[in-house]
DNA sequence: AAGATTTATCTGTAAATACAAATAATTGTA
DNA sequence: TACAATTATTTGTATTTACAGATAAATCTT
């Protein structure tokens, strides 16, 4: 069988862990987590959406999503709104607070990515991202999302 | 900034969490966790390790180890001995139970890895593998292992 | 060899996470 | 339009996880 890091899950989820421990080491003087700049970069890139959309999108639970926005919204970074198309719906939508924070997130959030990536070329960064994104797809066909059991 | 999925991170996250968790419900009828399943490859890979051996390669905390072995001495799958040249030290070794388990989960790990990798050449997949360690391995620089303060 | 320091593991406890049930609103259908 | 089924989010609760402190043994220093 040989050792354990022939294996891919246990490669990712250690190269996986210890980036996130670094990031979140260095975000949190800022009051900051690597949830709430998923969070707060999904919004970045479209702005108020749904718990359910902004839950698939970062691959937070939706649960602990709810739980992670109530935070949010005390400290002011988002404000949550009943969709007016359908009241069911929640959506999110960045402060001027949240947005500061993202604006102080993302070189930090680049920096890592840098270090992690010493001494790659572009081209294995991007062969890297693609081969993660084929992956995810991948399981994506497996991963049924646990309809009801009929 | 752009969507979420440029960051590794996220990808390695993402990734890794789709595999895991397909891989955990997988094994669960057979009473076993991703976790057991780590322990158990690395004591098939060298028997009769320490627990903070075990620990690092498995990069499962120790106070998180030693509460799965505990589970796994009881169900008889390991037993933990005092390691003979250094009574500070527990040495784990798998019993016959153990290693059957093991023969069972092996072909199952294996499996998850041709779904995750489905469509990729070996020299994708070795690509693939390099980097991460090599992503691992800048990560380990920084990752300074949290000495005392002084 | 006694005392201080370091190393290895374990235990207490708080925080994070996820599943399932509850709540609430919409849509489809008779 | 009323009833059933579906969809979206939240809340209850059990499990997982990790940090910090406790315990115990080895090593180092004088």
């Amino acid at each position: 069988m040989g050792p354990l890091d022939v294996y891919l899950p246990y490669l990712l989820n250690r190269a996986g862990a210890r980036i996130a421990t670094a990031f979140s080491e260095e975000v949190r003087p800022l009051g900051a987590t690597l949830q709430i700049w998923r969070v707060l970069a999904a919004l970045h890139d479209r702005d108020r959406r749904r718990m359910g959309d902004l839950s698939e999108t970062t691959s937070i639970e939706v649960s602990t999503l709810t739980r992670l926005v109530d935070a949010m919204e005390k400290r002011g970074l988002v404000v949550r709104r009943r969709d007016a198309a359908d009241a069911r719906a929640v959506t999110l939508e960045v402060t001027a607070a949240g947005r500061r924070l993202t604006r102080r997130l993302t070189p930090i959030a680049e920096r890592y990515e840098a270090v992690a990536l010493r001494g790659f070329e572009a081209r294995e960064t991007e062969a890297l991202k693609a081969s993660l994104r084929r992956l995810y797809a991948n399981m994506g066909a497996l991963t049924v999302h646990r309809r009801r059991p009929g």
